[in-house]
DNA sequence: CGCCTTTGACCAGCGC
DNA sequence: GCGCTGGTCAAAGGCG
């Protein structure tokens, strides 16, 4: 637990030097209500070397706001975040942020499989659960519209990549044959 | 055929 | 101990 808990702006992380490595705070033990979550600076990260074009970008991403945050965890102040689930201890990174938009899944680079869907209490919209599908890579995401704000979407990560994304790779791919090449003379 | 979503069942933690 | 709730599993089906 290495995030000052009395610090009280959340700070932005600083910038990533790729997009393959999501800083973030462990937040375990569970955040209190008035606790906020740390925020990811996604129009930094998005127009990172990876270039990765998001239609979001043009829709307004927006910083979650401690107010909403807040609010949200008051609607589930019953429930606490429990270590892990079912497979037991975690201490895995862990961060949120809100999106303004029509689509619930954020285009991040990475590839995601759902696999479940719940719906929650006191939320008129249900959760999705998604996992990477990189085979080595066991990062977990879910993915919630807020009933405060139907026009926003509360995208929570969990865990931290251990590959780059596949739009890095594919922007880095043609740059890479072509230095192969020239460094044959 | 491979990968994905859907969805009901199951499991585990927590409060009462 | 029981019920509620969130998180995960896994079978079934869809799609390109």
């Amino acid at each position: 637990m290495e995030q000052q808990e009395e610090a009280p702006p959340p700070p932005l992380p600083p910038p990533p030097t790729t997009t393959s490595y999501l800083l973030a705070p462990s937040l375990d033990p569970p955040r209190q209500p008035d606790q906020v979550l740390s925020y990811i600076d996604w129009v930094n990260l998005l127009s990172s070397p990876s270039g990765l074009h998001n239609p979001l970008l043009s829709e307004g991403i927006s910083m979650a706001t401690e107010n909403l945050m807040a609010e949200d965890d008051m609607n589930n102040n019953k429930v606490k975040r429990r270590a892990g689930g079912r497979n037991g201890k975690s201490t895995r990174p862990r961060f949120a942020f809100q999106t303004r938009s029509a689509d619930d899944i954020l285009d991040d680079g990475f590839r995601w499989r759902k696999y479940g869907q719940k719906a929650v209490k006191n939320s008129i919209y249900p959760r999705s659960y998604y996992r990477c599908t990189h085979h080595t890579c066991n990062v977990k995401k879910q993915v919630q519209r807020l009933s405060k704000d139907t026009s926003m979407v509360m995208t929570t990560y969990e865990g931290i990549h251990n590959h780059p994304t596949e739009k890095l790779m594919e922007t880095l791919s043609p740059l890479l044959k072509q230095m192969q090449f020239l460094s044959r003379f």
